[in-house]
DNA sequence: ACATCGTTGGTCGT
DNA sequence: ACGACCAACGATGT
């Protein structure tokens, strides 16, 4: 919790401020309401302390799992020692919650005693300006406000409106909604214990009893809680759940590593005001709408900058105050196309995805200022605005906004080894009878005209299979792009490859003649 | 070898 | 708002 000047956001080294000042909030509730029973504070790194005590003298310690629905041991176990990698495999070995019919209660009439707390000093919940906050400057924070009672208000808020529970569905909601958010908001209450997944899981199997029908998993209310169990299992039961490196379910794929582009998107510059407010929101409340998470995490990977997900994973990790490992990283692998989900054609658009909610802009608007006077034909690609336009609304392309053609559109550019014209012709001359697929990848970003990248690969899936070596055995390698006569650094072993254009030949799996291959 | 299907794509037509 | 069409995936089941 101690400031770090160093880190690219008020806070410290692992945690943005909004995210320290809502945990702060929930001790301070958890206190008053334990408090209310007469109890002394409690704390978790005494209750490790008396269980290596208590192992260390032989004796057995249970420690109950209730953080999630199921625990995750147990589903790897019935699933036959291995992660369900697919959420309809998890849903069937998962089944009914063993606790699924006994009430539980979010309070407690009395506790067992502390006793004796040895050298444990029993201090009050700091403030965020005694941690050494005291002059952080940003002029909106997170609305939403720590501690379990305000998570059991949010919560009766929610299935108070039964209608909107049984009626669910996740992919219907508007990411661009912010006076009432189209989700529950529940995340961050979930993430820090606030509010039990379980009690949550009961309310809602409540509410469903009583309507005559109600959505089903994945796209409902439960079902977003089965996501939740289903990343916590999968991230358990993986060894390297959190890099591409050494992960068994990641695709291993050469992200670049410009921080340039990282930190246009990190400090919400790119140019695409849709993912820059995204960004702001993300500075400014620490949550957005799931879809806007998508928006924003599909630019920055697979959809228009390339950058590892590893780094934007890190920014979300510092920046939300929901952030969960096991589920920002499940999320990063599935947004990046690196696992669970595959269809990386399907793109998000930074000007039509946005434009479809709110045709309007508030949105943007309201996270960015700066175009709150762009007419509504421009506010979602401002660069094409007339400069007599930038003028009234008082904000010029490229001084007061940035237009996408520093970091952004250079790295747009060198994806795309355009070829067109003559060029074109050539290269098609070239391939005159050879048994060469060609690949138009339409990767640059929804706006430019520019043709889509000629590459030309025997490989439809742009599978590379690496020989390896020097101690790493052979391994599979997916190229979103591959340029002719240009070195390829495999990133899992360093190794270089220069794709070079040859006769007939098929790929070296066995199927077709691959005897003039290489 | 082939069909099926997966929480949430874009575009164009009605 | 909805459906057709586009179309570069991959795990799974037959
Ligand atoms: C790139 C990316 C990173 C993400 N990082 C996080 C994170 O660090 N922490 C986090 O809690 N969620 C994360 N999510 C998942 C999801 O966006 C949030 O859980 C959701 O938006 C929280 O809002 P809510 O509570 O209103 O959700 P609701 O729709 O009301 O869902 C209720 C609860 O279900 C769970 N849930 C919902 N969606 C998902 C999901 N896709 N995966 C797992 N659990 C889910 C959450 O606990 C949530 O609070 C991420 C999504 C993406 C695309």
């Amino acid at each position: 919790m101690e400031p770090d000047p160093k880190a690219f956001s008020p806070g410290s080294t692992r945690a943005g401020i909004n995210r320290i000042r809502f945990l702060l909030e929930s001790l301070v509730d958890l206190d008053l309401s334990l408090k209310s029973l007469a109890r002394d504070p409690y704390y978790q790194a005494l209750d490790i302390k008396v269980k290596d005590y208590a192992s260390s003298a032989g004796i057995e310690v249970f420690s109950p799992v209730s953080h999630t629905l199921f625990n995750p041991e147990d589903i790897i176990q019935k699933n036959g020692g291995k992660p369900p990698l697919s959420y309809q495999s998890f849903v069937k070995v998962a089944g009914q919650p063993s606790w699924a019919s006994s009430p539980i209660s979010t309070t407690i009439s009395s506790l067992p005693c502390v006793g004796e707390i040895g050298s444990c000093e029993i201090s009050k919940v700091p403030t965020v300006e005694e941690l050494g906050y005291e002059d952080v400057e940003q002029y909106e924070w997170t609305p939403f406000r720590g501690g379990e009672s305000e998570a059991l208000k949010r919560l009766r808020e929610s299935i108070n409106n039964k209608e909107w529970v049984a009626n669910f569905e996740k992919p219907k909601g508007d990411p661009s909604a912010i006076v009432k958010p189209a989700t529950t908001v529940l995340s961050p209450y979930l993430k820090f214990g606030c509010l039990s997944s379980r009690y949550f899981y009961q309310c809602l199997q409540d509410v469903y009893k009583n309507v005559r029908k109600h959505t089903s998993p994945p796209v409902s209310l439960v079902g977003q809680l089965l996501w939740r169990d289903f990343f916590y299992t999968v991230a358990f039961g993986t060894p390297n759940f959190d890099q591409m490196r050494g992960n068994r379910i990641c695709k291993q794929i050469p992200w670049n590593d410009d921080n340039e582009l990282l930190a246009a998107w990190r400090e919400a510059r790119t140019g695409y005001p849709w993912i820059d407010a995204i960004m702001v929101q993300l500075r400014k409340w620490g949550w957005m709408h799931h879809l806007a998470r998508h928006c924003v995490a599909c630019f920055l990977t697979r959809g228009d900058l390339f950058v590892h997900w590893e780094k934007g994973r890190d920014v979300f990790e510092r920046l939300l105050i929901d952030s969960d490992w096991a589920i920002n990283n499940g999320n990063w692998l599935w947004l990046s196309c690196s696992s669970f989900f595959y269809q990386y054609n399907r793109i998000y658009s930074p000007l039509s995805f946005g434009k479809k909610y709110d045709p309007n802009g508030n949105y943007i608007r309201h996270f960015l200022p700066v175009l709150k006077d762009m007419p509504k034909e421009y506010i979602y690609e401002p660069w094409t605005a007339p400069l007599s336009v930038q003028t009234k609304a008082k904000c010029i392309i490229g001084r007061d906004y940035p237009k996408p053609d520093g970091a952004v559109k250079k790295r747009i550019e060198d994806v795309m080894p355009i070829a067109t014209g003559h060029e074109r012709e050539e290269l098609e001359a070239e391939l005159q009878g050879k048994d060469v697929l060609e690949i138009n990848h339409p990767v640059g970003p929804f706006g430019t005209k520019e043709a889509p990248a000629v590459v030309k690969s025997y490989y439809d899936k742009r599978i590379v299979g690496c020989p390896g070596g020097e101690g790493e055995d052979e391994h599979d390698v997916v190229w979103f792009w591959l340029e002719k006569g240009k070195p390829h650094e495999c990133p899992v072993c360093s190794q270089y490859f220069v794709l070079e254009v040859v006769g007939p030949g098929g790929p070296p799996d066995g199927h077709g003649d691959d005897e003039d291959h290489h």
